[in-house]
DNA sequence: CGTGTCGCGTAC
DNA sequence: GACGTACGCGACACGG
């Protein structure tokens, strides 16, 4: 039996549970946001599933005002007003625990905390346990003997028990030192003022030092700090008046436990309100016959048709053309496009209008598959048909392998997805399907267990069926949705830079990576010989120093052999100890040889496993050539990024890592061009802030880095010394990414204030640039996302956070994003731009690479000077800005030619 | 033996 | 705490 008193602070989690999910809200149906709702009654569940209790309450705060309102009327009046779609969640909490049986208890005139220092009291005079379940500080005043708190964990739905010596453990302080401590303190979000300058740090050592409030006040002198002893006697009223205010009211009447008593649920009711909510986590709690799978749609075996006969194929075909517009996926044998064959096809029409072509099975006869493939060309070569897919640039690149094209790529519902909303990380479809449609589908992973090779092709057809029909059917419904979205008014532009940039780039970016780049593999073996030379030298050499042989590559060995053998002084922490990286190396290599010799190491190794013995290995050995995947979905801005291999990182800077680039070449006949927007963020940054200064310097076609050098050292330009333009250079970029005084210092290795006064000079002499970033910013807290100049949107669902750090964070995102996303905009641009005009000429010169501000093509050197003319003008030309965007054009017979 | 996390380093 | 966007390596801890 549980006769305890369980009392949940039901603003506290409430507010908790809807800030947890901010970046990513659960929303139902109608699109309303239910994080609050479904959070708070998961932790609620959570609680009473591992406690059992026969009593609990949640305790919500009065809708009026308060009497500490009358007593200080500035209190909480700095509290920002709760988000509007957090209001309407309380109501429905409400609703549900009503149904559920749940006690909700509100006393009109007092707050939460109140209610539940009463009820604490209570208990204590029956000597009947109470658990508060919250994280508020406040509530400390209240454990005893009696009182325990749960302070919830991350998950949501685990908590520690804190008792006393666990108060005294986490904050330093006793439960009965609580209130003086949050007198000295204050609480910012209630606008309780405290002591002024005194934070958690101070008041936990006077408290603990001389008892309580009056004694700190009593004893003065015995505080050391002269500053300390000021603003305590500056504040002293102050200081008291927080402690009326922090002090909990808890002579409210209590009417016993019966008032906290659950009451069976009403089941029904319960449900329907929370599947009006689209939540169904809660139906095997609450004993419904649905569980969540369940309550989840997905579909039912044998639903869709399988395809084995020309007759039924004809059907199909004739079906979809007179629709004019289908969802298409190909089953295969290899995640790498670049080596899959197909096993068959899946079509779909509508909502659960689909079916799947095998060509490959086994117990059945299929189609043939030369025969399909004459039937699918006709459809899928045909211009007028549009197609949908789910991150179809695999599918184009397979169909394109085994002898179709692909004509009229229409929508790509990954990428739809993503243009929605940049920052979800993930775009594969069962979670789409789960996000946008609450429907579970059948995954692979079901089908198949990750490591066994026998592939879709070996299964019973049915399953296949369900399956495989299943993927275009679930894309042919997200097409239908962000369809949908997309023709919102406020998603007009959103629409427009889908249909104009995004989804031309899907087929330009399948072409590049079936095009693929050559490399020497032969060269980089012998590099890599050479490199294991010079590593094997090195080992030997810190070994030999140390007097030991141990794994250089271990940061936490190299700790041991740094900073405790050869005692040297540790320049930075990370998280698990002393960092090793290279800054703190090169610090310290001007005391220990050993320490320049790791850093030696380091490139060298990271050279020999990063790039030289890894490309080699990816060569595909059909083609000879190395495909890079490009992800359009990659980035929360905008760019490409680039994988298996990323050759968006290839070295560059360093002498030994340019070598790497010697070893990317054309085809015989052939020559790179290599075409690079110079200093394409910056320009943007002048024309999205129109800067007054920065604009002419631009027209002026001045050397940037001098220019602002010159600016902020009031020196001519042709006086500007080398390292003078160092800074310059830094500054110029740091503002792109909204560096702080803090980390312009440790760079450049100068005084903080120096920093701060060189960050205040750029933004004196670049006055747009600053009224820039603050108006993005504003904009950014009004709208709750920034936008490029194609309307590409990035959601900054903290920029109004209350927490410093985060809100900062947020800002320099807000500020950098619609920079690095304008760039890409125009770079993906001029890429539609020059491919078409390729075509149109019926050039061979291939688009090869894109590096966020550079395009590579290989050209047969007959083509050279008329390419690099087309490359040249098509880039500067692609849109009309402020200034002129200007293009540096270069060709060579490697990669590393160039640069 | 696979998986996830950390520290680190490469690019723009 | 403190500079934006990525990808990928080796080491290591963890769970089988």
């Amino acid at each position: 039996m549980n006769n305890a008193i369980y009392l949940v602070d039901g603003y506290g989690l409430i507010y908790r549970s809807y800030f947890a999910l901010i970046r990513n809200p659960l929303k139902n149906s109608r699109g309303e946001n239910t994080s609050a709702v479904f959070g708070f009654l998961r932790s609620l569940v959570a609680l009473i599933n591992s406690e059992k209790p026969e009593y609990l309450g949640v305790i919500l705060d009065s809708k009026k005002k308060t009497f500490r309102h009358e007593r200080y009327p500035e209190y909480k009046a700095t509290r920002q007003k709760a988000p509007d779609d957090l209001h309407p969640q309380v109501d429905k909490i409400e609703k549900i625990l009503k149904a559920w049986g749940i006690p909700a208890i509100r006393h009109e005139g007092y707050e939460a905390d109140d209610v539940i220092a009463s009820v604490c009291r209570y208990c204590g005079t029956k000597k009947i346990p109470c658990y508060i379940l919250s994280k508020d500080k406040d509530l400390f005043q209240l454990v005893d003997e009696n009182v325990k708190i749960l302070y919830p964990d991350k998950s949501g739905e685990g908590y520690a028990v804190w008792g006393k010596e666990e108060i005294h453990e986490k904050k330093g302080i006793y439960p009965e030192q609580v209130i003086s401590y949050l007198s000295l303190t204050g609480d910012s979000s209630d606008n309780i003022p405290g002591v002024k300058g005194i934070g958690d740090k101070t008041a936990v050592q006077l408290i603990s030092k001389f008892g309580d409030l009056d004694s700190v006040y009593a004893n003065l002198d015995g505080i050391k700090s002269e500053s300390q002893k000021n603003k305590l006697v500056t504040d002293k009223e102050n200081a008291y008046l927080s402690r009326e205010l922090v002090t909990l009211y808890s002579e409210l009447p209590v009417d016993g436990p019966d008032s906290f008593k659950l009451k069976p649920p009403n089941r029904d009711h319960t449900l329907a309100l929370l599947h009006d909510e689209d939540i169904r986590i809660f139906d095997s709690v609450l004993g419904g016959e649905k569980s969540y799978e369940a309550g989840l749609a997905s579909i039912k075996p044998g639903m869709y048709e399988t395809v084995l006969s020309v007759k039924s194929l004809d059907e199909w075909l004739g079906k979809i053309k007179k629709s004019g517009i289908f969802a298409f996926d190909v089953e295969t044998d290899n995640v790498d496009a670049m080596v899959a064959s197909p096993i068959g096809f899946s079509l779909a029409t509508g909502k659960g209008i689909a079916c799947y072509i095998p060509i490959k099975a086994i117990g059945i006869d299929c189609l043939d598959a030369e025969l399909v493939k004459e039937k699918l060309k006709t459809l899928l070569e045909d211009a007028s048909m549009k197609l949908v897919g789910q991150n179809i640039k695999y599918d184009y690149k397979v169909m394109r392998r085994w002898g179709i094209q692909l004509k009229n790529i229409y929508f790509d519902t990954m990428v739809a997805a993503w243009v929605l909303d940049s920052s979800m990380g993930t775009y594969n479809m069962d979670y789409l399907a789960e996000r946008y449609l609450s429907y579970k589908t059948v995954k692979y992973s079901d089908l198949i267990a990750r490591g066994e090779d026998n592939i879709l092709a070996d299964l019973h057809i049915e399953q296949v069926t369900d399956y495989a029909a299943e993927d275009a059917d679930i894309t042919f419904r997200l097409y239908e949705k962000f369809s949908g979205e997309f023709s919102k008014r406020e998603n007009e532009d959103l629409y427009r830079l889908f249909i104009e940039i995004e989804m031309p780039i899907v087929q330009i970016l399948s072409e590049m990576e079936l095009a693929g780049i050559r490399i020497l593999k032969d060269q980089l073996k012998k590099y890599s010989k050479s490199l294991n030379q010079d590593l094997a030298l090195i080992e030997d050499k810190i070994y030999k120093e140390c007097g030991t042989i141990f794994n250089i590559r271990s940061t936490k060995e190299l700790q041991k052999i740094l900073f405790e053998d050869r005692k040297l002084k540790p320049i930075k922490k990370t998280k698990t100890g002393y960092s090793t990286d290279a800054r703190v190396l090169e610090e310290l290599s001007y005391d220990d040889i050993v320490a320049g010799m790791v850093l030696e190491h380091r490139i060298l190794s990271k050279l020999k496993s990063t790039y030289v013995d890894t490309l080699p290995e990816q060569v595909n050995p059909v083609t000879g050539r190395l495909h890079t995947q490009f992800l359009q979905t990659g980035t929360a801005t905008g760019r490409l990024s680039s994988n298996n291999p990323n050759l968006q990182n290839i070295p560059v800077k360093d002498e030994r890592g340019r070598e790497i680039r010697c070893s990317f070449v054309p085809d015989e006949g052939n020559c790179f061009v290599s075409a690079d927007y110079s200093q394409i963020e910056l320009v943007l940054l002048a024309h999205l802030s129109n800067d007054e200064k920065l604009i002419p310097a631009f027209k002026a076609d001045a050397d940037i880095h001098t220019h602002t050098t010159s600016l902020i050292f009031s020196v001519a330009p042709d006086e500007v010394t080398k390292e003078q333009r160092r800074i310059g250079k830094m500054i110029n970029y740091g503002v792109i990414y909204g560096m702080s005084g803090f980390r312009l210092a440790r760079e450049l290795k100068i005084s903080r204030k120096d920093a701060d006064a060189f960050i205040e000079a750029y933004f004196r002499e670049y006055k747009g640039v600053r009224e820039f970033r603050e108006r993005t910013i504003k904009e950014a807290e009004q709208r709750g996302y920034v936008s490029t100049l194609y309307g590409r949107r990035r959601y900054l669902p903290g920029i109004n956070d209350r927490n410093k750090t985060i809100k900062m964070a947020e800002e320099r995102i807000a500020v950098n994003s619609p920079i690095q996303g304008s760039a890409a905009d125009v770079v993906k641009l001029a890429m539609i731009k020059i491919v078409k005009e390729l075509q149109q000429r019926k050039l061979k010169c291939r688009l090869l690479l894109q590096v966020h501000d550079e395009l590579i093509f290989e050209v047969p050197n007959e083509e050279l000077d008329e390419v690099k003319n087309l490359v040249k003008q098509g880039m500067e030309h692609v849109i009309d800005l402020k200034i002129p965007l200007k293009v540096a054009l270069e060709h060579g017979d490697s990669w590393g030619a160039i640069h």
